[in-house]
DNA sequence: CCCTTTAAGCTTTTT
DNA sequence: GCTTAAAGGG
């Protein structure tokens, strides 16, 4: 590849990047850049690997090393940075998450673990009965009665709070003990904290491989740093504080929705002390009009940051944008309400899965009617929970290909991808030459006629389970566990199976044989989305509903009140154009039907402030 | 069978 | 806090 100079390097694609961001780009010490919603954060790390690679400053063949929490981001910023900067980054932009980079370093280098602390290398990941079955097993019978998932949480945190090597002879310790080696008929299995911890501790006791790893990976980026935990921090500070690493840590405080869950909270500050980052601050916000951005500054005094300037894009008026307040009598003519904006939206030329609808938590308390009520204007609404669960899945991703490309041929790069992974799946190596790989597409070909002839005809739920059966069989179900080890865990790609097998059934059956439209319906591609704002995170859309601002949805305020407030603010800041949020006086369909807004009134003297939000009462109309 | 009481979970990800 | 589901009581 041609090196550019840095003076000379332009960012890729005509992107124009803000000042301090293009500081963060060439900056060559390690940085911290703290990046309100919409700012860009992921552009960024895109342009400055392609930056690094580019001028040659991450030198030929060091490579750089994203870490993120979930696949999905880790799997975008691959495929932008691919965008940005073409083949070079296939090879030298290493973009996983924090477990798959644990796991990677304790597999490749499992033999430099003292004998005592070394798994089996088929080792089982976070096997609740496993786990279960050790506690049992060194005495331990739950004294305080806990309830199964804080039992599980208690498993979790007593094996996360054992220092290696393993010294005293605790209950946990004892624990560790018998997970690491196996016992009766289980085989070796960690958590995924004791993955980490012991990746921490091979780096901290072998100092070749320490070494080998700092030479290998000269710029690291960790995304979304706000939710770094304790143990995520200690596991990264061992393998390159001290280093010629260098780290660009990018997150926002005020997004630090992750809290409850493990996320350090002085982690901004004990990076600043311990890795004197350079500061970068972005400014922008590319995301939301206006008039959001506007009342996102003003949550800024709750959420304790600086009233910093945040500018907006040009493609705005300054008036754009528009926020409105529906107080409701009751849950049916909310739902009248949002469905009558929404479809006011669609009016627009808005798409569907441009528009979002949100809870603080539990959309299935709050999402029945509304969706009963779009249905009855044709519009398709979907709580987006289990979807996205199967939809994350590698092998589902490959059967939806595999069904499309079988549908419609034009389909190259989807091509590709089913190709690459049956080469795995089927274990055709290189050394077997073309005729392997001929043979490999020509039984996918004729597998992809059958599949062709199999949609034409109108399927049956008892056809529908054979089609998928057949096409699970073809794949090879061995191959897809020796491929994906997590499949080979229980009972998980069968019960995987049949959860995608209904799910799916259920759209084919809407549908009515058009098989396409399944397709594109279980994909999402024609339903607003409903869900958490967790799940929002990270996300936009044209037009956001948060539905439920009462004080049952936020219960517990009083005991997180500024993780919630971020909370607010990340459901907020998801919106482009409109948000709108609802307040139901009753929710008659609740065993408590009445709502109050007193805990979370600073929420709504914010929303009422002159010249924020445009607040719509909306009731009942009295029978004549 | 119905009514009352109690317990569990709620916001997450990761191979 | 509040919902839901399961268990308990008559």
């Amino acid at each position: 590849m041609k090196i550019i100079p840095p003076e000379k390097w332009l960012p890729c694609d005509g992107i124009v990047l803000e000042e301090k961001a293009e500081c963060a780009v060439r900056s060559n010490s390690h940085v911290l850049v703290i990046a309100g919603p919409g700012a860009g954060k992921t552009e960024l790390l895109a342009q400055k690997a392609a930056y690094l690679l580019q001028t040659n400053r991450c030198m030929d063949p060091q490579k750089i090393l994203a870490i993120s929490f979930k696949t999905d981001a880790a799997q975008n910023l691959k495929e932008r940075v691919e965008k940005r900067c073409g083949t070079e980054a296939k090879y030298r932009f290493v973009s996983m998450t924090f477990d798959a980079f644990a796991k990677n370093l304790l597999d490749h280098f499992l033999f430099a673990l003292p004998a005592e602390l070394r798994p089996q290398s088929d080792y089982l990941v976070n096997d609740d009965i496993v786990i279960d079955a050790a506690f049992t097993k060194v005495g331990y019978r739950n004294p305080a009665g806990l309830s199964p998932s804080r039992l599980k949480n208690f498993y979790d945190s007593a094996l996360a709070a054992v220092t290696l090597p393993i010294a005293t002879d605790g209950l946990a310790e004892n624990v560790w003990s018998l997970l690491l080696k196996g016992f009766d008929d289980c085989k070796s299995t960690l958590t995924f904290k004791m993955i980490t911890m012991l990746a921490k501790y091979m780096i901290e006791t072998n100092l070749p491989i320490k070494r080998a790893l700092q030479l290998t990976y000269s710029y690291i980026f960790l995304d979304e740093f706000q939710d770094t935990t304790g143990m995520q921090y200690a596991f990264v500070k061992q393998c390159f504080l001290g280093s010629d690493s260098k780290i660009t840590a990018v997150g926002d405080n005020k997004q630090r929705i992750m809290v409850w869950a493990g996320a350090l909270k002085g982690i901004f500050l004990a990076f600043n002390n311990e890795f004197k980052p350079e500061p970068v601050r972005l400014v922008m916000n590319h995301r939301s009009a206006p008039r959001l951005v506007a009342l996102q500054k003003e949550m800024y005094v709750s959420l304790k940051e600086k009233a910093t300037e945040v500018n907006t894009s040009s493609k705005w008026n300054p008036t754009d944008g528009d926020i409105a307040l529906v107080i409701a009598d009751n849950e049916t003519i909310e739902a009248q309400a949002i469905v009558e904006d929404i479809m006011c939206k669609i009016a627009e030329g808005i798409e569907p899965y441009d528009i979002c609808i949100l809870c603080k938590q539990l959309p299935p308390n709050y999402a029945p009617v509304i969706i009963s009520e779009l249905a009855n204007h044709e519009v398709r609404a979907r709580i987006e929970n289990e979807y996205q669960d199967l939809i994350k899945e590698p092998v589902v991703d490959l059967l939806l290909k595999v069904m499309l490309c079988s549908l419609n041929r034009k389909r190259p790069h989807d091509w590709e991808l089913i190709e690459d992974s049956l080469i795995d799946i089927w274990g055709i190596g290189t050394t077997q030459g073309d005729e392997a790989y001929d043979q490999m597409q020509d039984r996918l070909f004729a597998k992809a006629d059958e599949l062709k002839k199999q949609m034409t005809e109108t399927p049956d739920r008892a056809n529908w389970h054979n089609i998928l059966a057949d096409l699970m069989r073809f794949m090879d179900i061995s191959g897809i566990k020796a491929k994906f080890p997590a499949y080979r865990q229980g009972v998980y790609l069968e019960e995987l199976f049949t959860k995608f097998e209904n799910l799916f059934w259920t759209e084919l059956d809407t549908a009515s044989d058009n098989w396409q439209l399944a397709i594109e319906n279980f994909c999402g591609l024609h339903s607003i989305p409903i869900m958490t704002i967790h799940k929002s995170k990270g996300l936009e859309y044209s037009a956001v509903y948060f539905i439920g601002l009462e004080d049952s949805a936020f219960w517990n305020f009083r005991h997180q009140p500024e993780e919630d407030r971020c909370a607010f603010f990340v459901a907020l800041s998801r919106a482009k154009k409109s948000i709108t949020f609802t307040y139901c006086k009753r929710r008659t369909n609740f065993q408590a039907p009445f709502q109050r807004h007193n805990e979370i009134n600073e929420l709504f003297d914010l929303l009422q402030r002159p010249g924020m939000a445009e607040v719509k009462e909306v009731t009942e109309l009295p029978v004549v």
